[in-house]
DNA sequence: CTCAACTAACTTGTATGGTAGTATAGCAGC
DNA sequence: GCTGCTATACTACCATACAAGTTAGTTGAG
């Protein structure tokens, strides 16, 4: 861990980070008016970068930018959800059968050590962070760093949904029983089953959504 | 076609646009390097709306912005064509498994129609147009508008590629037989039939780009 | 009381000046 | 001829000022 002084990023880049990370942790409620001003008041900086921050939001659909009018946190979409559902589906069932090809022991290993890490973790933001290093983990075993890129793009949607409720509707047990089966059809290089196993997973964040459509109506739109 | 005044977009908005269509196109050529000064005379803006282009093209991954050094036309890397192969043959399979479950007649009519106008096209930018507007179509049939949005990214990177060459590697006729293929395949709502079809579409770059890469290397980079 | 017009306080969009970091060409010294 | 410093001409980045559009509230006429 070599960290070398790697110059510090630009405003406008660390502001979009931070923006990013308040809006899927739902600190930054669906619907709240934004303010270029306003921000940059709040973190001491000019209009300028914290503007150059809400295009790039905006590009990832987390903001929406309405000309002379205001920016607002976009509210989560059923629709969008769904659908970020589905590609997300699509992609990582084609990782996880490479992934299952592709495995070598070492890898196997760390595939069940994010496993180990995720059934020690306490809190729901430290569950949330194991359960995305897995997936990410079965990209690089796969060799699809840049697919896996894409993923973290869409999944933004679906988080900000299983940041709403602190304890998750889906029992952390359930959850990782279902990464423990994909790792075991991963390690027995068995691409059909791997697939079933990245497809019954991802089934479950249908079961949690109109529950919190329900109990959250006002972050919802539709 | 009831345009609407429909407020302008911003310049920045524009920009991007241009530009990311010059880019696409190879009318700017890869690794060309790009100023904020120099764009910004060229349109006749200042340099702000430049610079907020800029950064919409590098969140695409079609330049890279060095702080304090430049801002750079992305050269093509292999890996990244490649990447966006996987990430686009997983989201198209899923999305024309659909599209042949749920197409009816006046679908079916459509995806046909497209099918007929690429068969007519003449010049390689009308013949992409029209394999775009097919691929598109099968999306809307789907009911994946979303999906396509995903896809419409990442292919940014292999139309570069197949913009590199007026006449394209793969003769027009057989891109035309394997369009054939899916239409027929959602057409009888095969959906097995739909993805070893698309399947065998989307192999067809991997044909190109080898002999591409030999041939525009200062493009390439690896 | 009703409603239209004006005003004032917002919003994002654009232009411009200045700053700090980077690359390069030229020159001095060896 | 080669190396190392220095002036200079870039670059992206940030702050500030101004412009133009939107909205809400207030005021005044009917």
């Amino acid at each position: 861990m070599k960290s070398i002084p790697q110059r510090a990023a630009s405003i406008g880049a660390q502001l979009h980070q931070a923006l990013r990370d308040a809006i899927v942790r739902a600190e930054l409620k669906p619907g709240t008016a934004l303010s270029e001003a306003e921000i940059a008041v709040r973190y001491t900086v000019s209009r300028q970068p914290v503007r150059e921050a809400f295009i790039r939001l905006a590009q990832e659909d987390l903001v929406e930018i309405r000309p002379q009018r205001g920016t607002y946190v976009k509210r989560i979409v059923m629709a969008d959800v769904l659908d970020a559902r589905f590609v997300r589906e699509a992609i990582e069932v084609a990782v996880a059968r490479e992934a299952a090809l592709k495995a070598d022991e070492p890898a196997i290993e760390r595939l069940r050590a994010t496993l180990r890490a995720q059934g020690a973790a306490s809190g729901n933001a430290e569950f949330l962070a194991a359960d995305e290093a897995m997936h990410h983990e079965i990209a690089l075993i796969a060799g699809r760093e840049a697919a896996w890129r894409v993923v973290d793009q869409v999944k933004a949607q679906m988080d900000r949904v299983r940041y709403l409720s602190y304890t998750n509707v889906s029992p952390a047990e359930r959850l990782i029983a279902q990464h423990g089966e994909i790792v075991e059809a991963i390690a027995a290089h068995d691409a059909d089953a791997a697939e079933a196993a990245v497809r019954t997973h991802m089934a479950e964040i249908l079961l949690q959504l109109p529950q919190l459509a329900a109990q959250y109506p006002e972050m919802f739109e539709f």
